[in-house]
DNA sequence: CCTCCACCGGAACTTACGGAGT
DNA sequence: ACTCCGTAAGTTCCGGTGGAGG
């Protein structure tokens, strides 16, 4: 039986594409960060406050997703860090995945050492307790938001305003900001206070072009692969793909990462166009079979709807929609949620690219939204037949 | 030029839940 | 034992709206 196991260590031992797939990885944040020089330079220069003890200028960041912003800052502040471990310290927060003011302050305390209920206790009383764990870390700290715009979308920015003023209320600590954001529009929704206290310092990250793109690819597939698996016009494809994709860093190594991990399960021993090709559509697939298979159940009925419903080409109504799924609860013995929320669904749907929504006036016969399946439709099926509430209805 | 359809979409409220504090 | 809290999902209520057809 563990000869099976041996045998796929030894493959993965003895891989003939990587070296060290590690270097490829997202979350990877490399010793130098090519093409944004002038970047390190302006946090660095306002950062450095934090080595003497001193607080930086709050600082707000701007730029796409996959120009550096996250990686630029954790490595300008992780060296800050090393060379005065003692002045200051930072705390890291995505707050896309912790997305309410509660686990921002909850993530904030743990980063500092304390604990924290996953729920139950009342904002006031977690800012009270993140007071005090910032009090007594006696020190500066650089509490770093990242991809804020989606909290204050959800929830105001309330929390942010607090934040920005908390050192008012702080005698043994003192905090400074560093917000992060890809959506440039946002800044406008907010409170003019918490704008301007935010934006003591601006700092725009542009997207990478295809040339600095093929460079950071370069950099990296010298370590992360062996030698001559994959020549320059694979890596040259992949920049392009990506360049077109606003310059996304993060994209163009994904792609060449899968690339290489399909070029390893196809048996090759070195990388082509065509894997490259075969990555991006994998990377495509992946990412939606997760989508859907996560969805909320009645969203997953919403899109079993339009599923059924598309098989007739015309777009299809919001009102139409609701009646599908009407009919597909009363089969399955569920209540049904209102058109209302099947509005919300649909637009969710629509955000997670599923979809297409559009509104359109149809004069005399009202406003609707025209929908249509954005992906194919036996792989959203595919996806669906994996939840077993589902199967009941295929009689 | 006005009307009126078939929804859109904001906002406040409800319910169930897991958990804390006292 | 009892009260309070935040979250997620959904409901209720309702004002708004672009343009085809009269």
């Amino acid at each position: 039986m563990s000869d099976i196991i041996d045998g796929i260590v030894a493959k993965v031992q003895e891989s003939t594409i990587f070296r060290s797939r590690d270097y490829m990885r997202p979350e990877y944040v490399p010793d130098e960060l090519p093409h944004r020089e002038e970047q390190i330079k302006a946090l660095g220069n306002v950062l450095v406050h934090a080595v003497k003890g001193e607080v930086p200028n709050n600082l707000f960041i701007y730029g796409l997703t996959g120009t550096g912003k996250t990686a630029v800052t954790k490595f300008v502040l992780s060296n800050l860090h090393k060379r005065a471990p003692d002045k200051f310290s930072f705390a890291y927060v995505n707050v896309r995945q912790t997305d309410t003011p509660y686990r921002v302050m909850a993530d904030v305390i743990e980063f500092l050492g304390g604990k924290v209920p996953f729920t139950g206790l009342s904002t006031a009383e977690l800012h009270r307790r993140l007071q005090r764990a910032l009090n007594d870390a006696r020190k500066v700290i650089i509490l770093v938001l990242d991809e804020v715009d989606a909290l204050i979308k959800r929830h105001g920015d309330e929390l942010l305003y607090r934040l920005t003023r908390i050192n008012g209320e702080l005698s043994g600590s003192k905090v400074s900001i560093v917000g992060i954001t890809n959506d440039v529009t946002f800044v406008d929704e907010l409170d003019p206070r918490v704008k301007s206290s935010l934006g003591e310092v601006e700092q725009v990250f542009p997207p990478y072009n295809a040339v600095e793109l093929e460079d950071i690819l370069k950099r990296r597939a010298i370590v992360a692969f062996k030698p001559g698996v994959v020549n320059e016009d694979v890596i040259r494809l992949c920049a392009a793909l990506a360049a077109r994709e606003h310059g996304d860093a993060r994209r163009a190594l994904d792609l060449l990462r899968v690339a290489g991990e399909i070029a390893e399960r196809q048996g090759k021993s070195i990388v082509t166009a065509d894997q490259v090709y075969e990555a991006r559509t994998e990377i495509e697939r992946d990412r939606m079979h997760d989508v859907i298979k996560t969805l909320p159940f009645h969203s997953k009925l919403v899109l079993l709807s339009i599923v059924d419903g598309s098989r007739r080409e015309r777009p299809l109504t919001t009102g139409e929609v609701f009646e599908i799924y009407r009919s597909l609860t009363r089969k399955l013995g569920l209540e049904s949620v209102t058109q209302r929320r099947v509005s919300d669904i649909l637009n969710e749907l629509d955000m997670l690219g599923v979809i297409t929504a559009s509104v359109v006036n149809r004069g005399r016969y009202g406003k609707t939204k025209e929908i249509k399946l954005s992906i194919d439709r036996r792989s959203i099926m595919e996806v669906l037949n994996e939840d077993e509430r589902l199967v009941s209805i295929w009689s």
